[in-house]
DNA sequence: ATGCGTTGACCACACATGTAGTCTTCGCTT
DNA sequence: AAGCGAAGACTACATGTGTGGTCAACGCAT
């Protein structure tokens, strides 16, 4: 269930506006993405193809819906990418994340408190 | 300078001995990676082509160097994929990771010091 | 009722990627 | 001295990806 980084774009889309038309996803990405209507159906085939989205008839058109749950799909992506780039460390992508961009203070908040609770 | 999964695993142990040969690079990864000499050898060529290596000769043959830094790499890495995946957060990265694989002790104990650290 | 725009289905095409084969060359072994 | 084996150069090829075009059908406005 390999889905790329356009794919992605849509199916962000669609998880927090889930059962929209083609049209719809197309309208929400215009702001950051200049892709023309077919490109954004092109995307929502492909990721129908891989089963990561859903269709429901709605007279003439689909709407989409996500297959897959958000939560599970960032939480392997996340696996995936500090198993491939970062062998598999947590700690260090954390470093280096402070240390190329910087943390919001929120951020740091939020962490604090997560390793509060891990750690009980 | 995009550079795929099997390039970075290339690309990695090039950073761990710098200046090493193509056979010894293919002898390197042959525990993980069930590649050819020749797979190898192309891998190589790529990094070559996208300035991410860099050649010395030896005799017949090539030492490759690495061209690019691991930790500006890894930073400029771990920044694009949060933003991509994460919108830009780190808390939800690592809560997502504590998540789906756990944090091992270590791990939690590198993020707290590291938390300390930044809170200064 | 009829043409127009919108919708999905199907097609296109260049570049990246994973994975390797073939060719030429050159030094070392016999 | 001659060929074998290893090194790099060049080539290959299916699949994925980004980006979009063409076409047929169908419903809405006139």
């Amino acid at each position: 269930m390999k889905i790329s980084a356009a794919e992605l774009e849509v199916l962000s889309v669609l998880w927090e506006q889930p059962g929209i038309a083609a049209s719809d996803v197309h309208e929400a990405l215009a702001n950051d993405k200049d892709w023309t209507s077919r490109t954004v159906k092109t995307l929502l085939s492909r990721l129908v193809e891989k089963g990561a989205v859903s269709t429901q008839e709605d007279g003439r058109r689909y709407l989409y819906i996500p297959a897959i749950d958000e939560e599970s799909y960032k939480a392997k992506a996340a696996g995936q990418f500090i198993d491939r780039v970062f062998s598999g460390r947590a700690a260090p992508l954390v470093a280096y994340l402070a240390d190329s961009r910087g943390l919001t203070s929120q951020d740091i908040e939020d962490l604090e408190k997560l390793l509060g609770d891990l750690k009980k």
